[in-house]
RNA sequence: GGCGCCGUAGCCAAGCGGCAAGGCAGGAGUUUGCAAAACUCUGAUCGGCGGUUCGAAUCCGCCCGGCGCCUCCA
């Protein structure tokens, strides 16, 4: 078993292989907790959560270490708009983000650090940077990180430092030795919440925090560091520059992994531009599955675009699958692999699903795997009906869906409730059907759907869900 | 201006040197009281122009178009 990954550094697809055999610890950004989360947001996370899900099929052990920045400006200012303390803010934002990740279906993560809560390691991992002559702080009391005392600066993202100066397009500080020098210790203002330190009261910057985590939970390298490819530059490139002049200069991680953006209306959705669709609008639609299958449908590291469209497709698409394993009932799934077509079936579609994912997380070739399969499946049903291998085909169907993060089940909605009642509907129609009423028993399907209850009648009986 | 990514059927999207996966939509059929679902069949020479090669969507060059990063950002 090889598993490729590409690697932004080399910016080539490169063989996995993690530092301490079996086990992979895995570095994700997380959001900065000042507003409510976007899909854009729940993409990254889903594409990590897929990676993470996927090697864990292969058998790793993963620890999963995902971030919250819960300190920093626009924490400071929309705390202070809305007459709570930043503090507050953050867990509210935080409590939400875990509730939704977890209705998203994206595993939680094994540790969730906090900038706020490594800040002794932070000041820490300065000082041992100004020992080193790294980092100096100015007469203001921010510490700044010299960039061009690290050799390599601009390695991750593939730039050159003269070539940045020049494009530069921001104000720079007059107390910067480097107009690239970037801020490790930010003197707190007046009413700012702040940390003692060596220097002044003041916050940590936001890219020391992730060196930090890593340092204290993760043994300071790692095997996958991940997140959004707008965290390339400056945030990676940073985190790299400051983590490896503070430890022995070795890699801070092995792969550095980033996907790509998700576009509305033809522009990255951001927090910033207002571009977005929040995850709780989302969830609001029952879309949560929905969108885990756009995601999939394209690779993690190429840009998608949301829209009603694409979504529509993808809500019928993923129909289709769940349509292929819609009655499945685990209690009749055979306890081992029937010699059958189907179980042979099942076999091919794993393999083209592992060979699939295996080449650098390739989901919407798994995909295509599945959907192959599930055709199959559907085809036996129609001809054999519901036998012993057929459930053990669709188990495998549902299983290997899972690894992906999909469950293909059919919503249980607000049909609980009145299902009692809709079965006697139902039955009351195949009654007026076999007596040849069928006006009637089309009123009732024709009014059930209305309510969002499907009837479907198949040469066994009739069949009901909630749908659309 | 610099760096990076992308341009494949109506739409979404794999493929990255050897006769173009999959999904959605559409068309024809099978099945069905009808409907739905399902099943079968059905569509592209891969932005443009050159080049390398026995052979290119896949490699190289130029051009056109789009996006991202270079400031906070998943």
């Amino acid at each position: 078993m090889t598993i490729l990954i590409s690697n932004t550094m080399s910016g080539k697809k490169e063989t996995f292989e993690t530092i301490e055999p079996g086990k992979v610890r895995m570095y994700v950004c997380g959001p900065t907790v000042y507003s409510e989360a976007h899909i854009g947001h729940a993409m990254s996370a889903m594409a990590f959560d897929v990676i993470r899900r996927y090697l864990e099929y292969r058998g790793y052990q993963v620890i999963h270490a995902q971030n919250f920045t819960d300190i920093d400006d626009k924490i400071i200012n929309r705390a202070r708009d809305l007459g709570i303390s930043p503090d507050q803010l953050a867990e509210d934002m935080i409590l939400e983000w875990i509730a939704q990740t977890a209705r998203l279906n994206i595993k939680p993560a094994t540790i969730y650090p906090r900038a706020t809560q490594e800040v002794d390691t932070i000041i820490e991992l300065i000082s041992s940077l100004i020992e080193k002559g790294t980092a100096y702080h100015v007469p203001g009391g921010d510490v700044y990180f010299r960039v061009d005392r690290f050799e390599n600066y601009g390695k991750l993202s593939h730039r050159k430092l003269d070539d940045m100066i020049a494009g530069s397009r921001i104000d720079v500080d007059e107390n910067k030795e480097h107009p690239m020098d970037f801020v490790l210790w930010k003197a707190a203002k007046e009413g700012e919440p702040a940390w003692e330190s060596p220097w002044v009261p003041g916050r940590p910057g936001w890219h020391i925090e992730c060196s930090a985590m890593i340092q204290r939970h993760l043994g300071g390298q790692i095997d996958i560091h991940g997140g959004g490819s707008d965290l390339i530059f400056p945030h990676h490139e940073n985190e790299i520059t400051q983590s490896e002049s503070a430890n022995c200069g070795c890699a801070l991680a092995r792969y550095w992994v980033h996907n790509g953006m998700l576009e509305l209306r033809g522009q990255k959705m951001s927090k910033s531009e207002g571009n977005l669709v929040t995850i709780r609008e989302l969830l609001d639609m029952g879309g949560g599955e929905i969108f885990r299958f756009m995601v999939l449908g394209s690779h993690y590291r190429s840009p998608m675009a949301f829209g009603e469209d694409t979504y529509e497709a993808a809500k019928r698409g993923l129909d289709r699958l769940i349509g292929a394993v819609r009655d499945l009932d685990r209690r009749e799934v055979p306890p081992s692999r029937p010699d059958h077509p189907l179980a042979d079936a099942a076999d091919e579609a794993r393999a083209k699903f592992e060979t699939a994912m295996d080449d650098d997380f390739n989901t919407p070739e798994a995909l295509a795997a599945l959907f192959d399969f599930g055709r199959i499946i559907n085809r036996e049903r129609d001809q054999d009906g519901a036998t012993p291998e057929l459930r053990y085909a669709q188990a495998q169907l549902q299983d290997l869906a899972a690894v992906l993060g999909l469950k293909l089940r059919k919503p249980e909605t607000t049909a609980i409730d009145s299902a009692p009642f809709i079965d006697l509907l139902v039955d009351i129609r195949t009654q007026l059907r076999s007596a040849k009423q069928f006006e009637l028993a089309d009123q009732v399907r024709d009014q059930l759907a209305e309510r969002g209850i499907i009837i479907e009648d198949f040469p066994s009986g009739s069949s009901w869900r909630a749908g659309s």
